[in-house]
DNA sequence: GCCAACGTTGGC
DNA sequence: GCCAACGTTGGC
């Protein structure tokens, strides 16, 4: 967690950040979010804290995500989009109906956050699982850690790269 | 379907 | 504040 603090403090001028976020292809896959208007959807239902915070105070307007497939066969990451709006209240957090509904989220004082976010490029090839653990130069991604669940997650800029390069087909070095 | 890992809840 | 119980995530 504390080797995440820069990813969640001021930024240095000009600076991108680089993020992963997960999504069950069954709930909302890669094509739904390219089938959205402006291929542009509100990221929301997250309800975990860390992974509210990455999105409230590390996300900005232009950085770049790479979208997971989560319980898929094959688990993959299948292309890249950008933050297209900074965080702002989850408003399913504020209806009964919705199955994300929090009664404890007000919208004087919203638990919940969401950002927009916009497909941009959809890989050659989706970069699975194995593929992402064959690479020995992705050993320390939060990804890959044992037990990893968060579902909004910085990315290294090393890291990024290797993943890119996986998904356009090329080789990884 | 199984189950390890994790986050949250609630009793005390 | 501790921690057991519970629900969820997500790979396999």
């Amino acid at each position: 967690v504390a080797a995440f603090a820069r990813f969640l403090g001021p930024r240095a001028a000009g600076e991108r950040r680089h993020w992963l976020v997960k999504s069950e292809p069954e709930a909302f896959s890669w094509s739904a979010l390219e089938a959205c208007p402006d291929r542009t959807t509100c990221w929301d239902g997250v309800r975990n804290f860390q992974a509210r915070n990455f999105m409230r105070d590390g996300m900005r307007r232009g950085d770049l995500v790479l979208f997971y497939h989560s319980n898929a066969e094959p688990p993959a990451v299948m292309g890249v989009c950008e933050v297209a709006r900074d965080a702002y209240p989850d408003h399913t957090a504020f209806d009964d109906a919705d199955p994300h509904f929090d009664a404890k989220s007000r919208r004087e004082e919203p638990t919940w956050m969401m950002v927009d976010l916009r497909a941009q490029e959809r890989f050659a090839r989706p970069v699975t699982l194995p593929m992402l653990r064959d690479e020995p130069a992705l050993a320390g991604m939060e990804l890959l850690r044992r037990g990893s669940r968060l579902s909004v997650q910085p990315v290294e800029a090393v890291h990024w790269e290797i993943v890119v390069r996986l998904g356009r087909a090329g080789t990884a070095r």
